[in-house]
DNA sequence: TCATGTGTACTAGCTTTCTATTACACTATA
DNA sequence: TATAGTGTAATAGAAAGCTAGTACACATGA
């Protein structure tokens, strides 16, 4: 997998296990990949892996269990309250930029109704910069 | 000046200075700070404000006169085009990190309305993660 | 009990970023 | 011409992040 090289990458491991689990692809009680079957897949080093692990397992989103594996909590409530405070940050984010630029309200909606009518549910992937 | 810990404080500082120039806080043909006055208004080192200075004249954005100083491309296209190339960038970042969380893009529509409607005008500037 | 799959810990070394410091080049002006 | 303001370069060291490799702890099942 590719990485930002602006960002740590055991954070960006994070945010896409965490996109998983709320997009329902891992579902509570589910249990991850194997941390090596992880380091593989995402061409990383399991050190890394378990960096990321670590904090999602302090924030109780994942359990750990030595020699079995590791889980995706089975509470439902701490899954939806992570799902609205990523929701929340990635909102604050966009609205905070957009204010720096001197947007307002009124134009923040226009102008995300406008990209999505022009890049629509292509999922394309290129301008990262 | 708080920097994001999680993004190198040279692409933070372009960033906030990118910001101030499509804000029209610094305008095209305007002087920058020198140097070392953004670096201790930063409270930061020389060498990085110099290194996000670096790519910003890199891009056309930034002039550099040697002895005399930094100034703003007094050239508009290139700062339209600017903001503009920050505008898309922002809004497909947030575009991506929800569909990401297989949210619709109406309701990405009405998720920024409910957050503009609940935070306002208000410029708070907590929860940062 | 033993082999295998799994999580965890630790050390050493590399790279990037940032800092501190010193030095130099150019401009403007008193 | 001297001085102050400005940009630029270069070195050395600290800190964070990543990798590679090794080792150990625990669980499961043949």
């Amino acid at each position: 997998m590719e990485f930002d090289d602006k960002v740590p990458i055991y954070y960006q491991i994070k945010t896409v296990i965490y996109d998983r689990i709320i997009a329902g692809e891992l579902a509570p009680g589910d249990k991850l990949p194997a941390v090596r079957q992880l380091a593989v897949s995402l061409t990383v080093n399991v050190n890394t892996v378990q960096r990321a692990l670590r904090e999602m397992i302090a924030e109780g989103v994942v359990i750990s269990q030595r020699g079995r594996g590791n889980f995706v909590t089975d509470d439902p409530q701490i899954i939806e309250r992570l799902r609205e405070r990523l929701i929340t940050q990635y909102l604050k984010q966009l609205y905070d930029q957009l204010h720096r630029l001197r947007i307002s309200d009124e134009q923040m909606i226009d102008e995300l109704t406008a990209y999505i009518e022009g890049q629509g549910d292509s999922n394309d992937n290129n301008a990262k910069n």
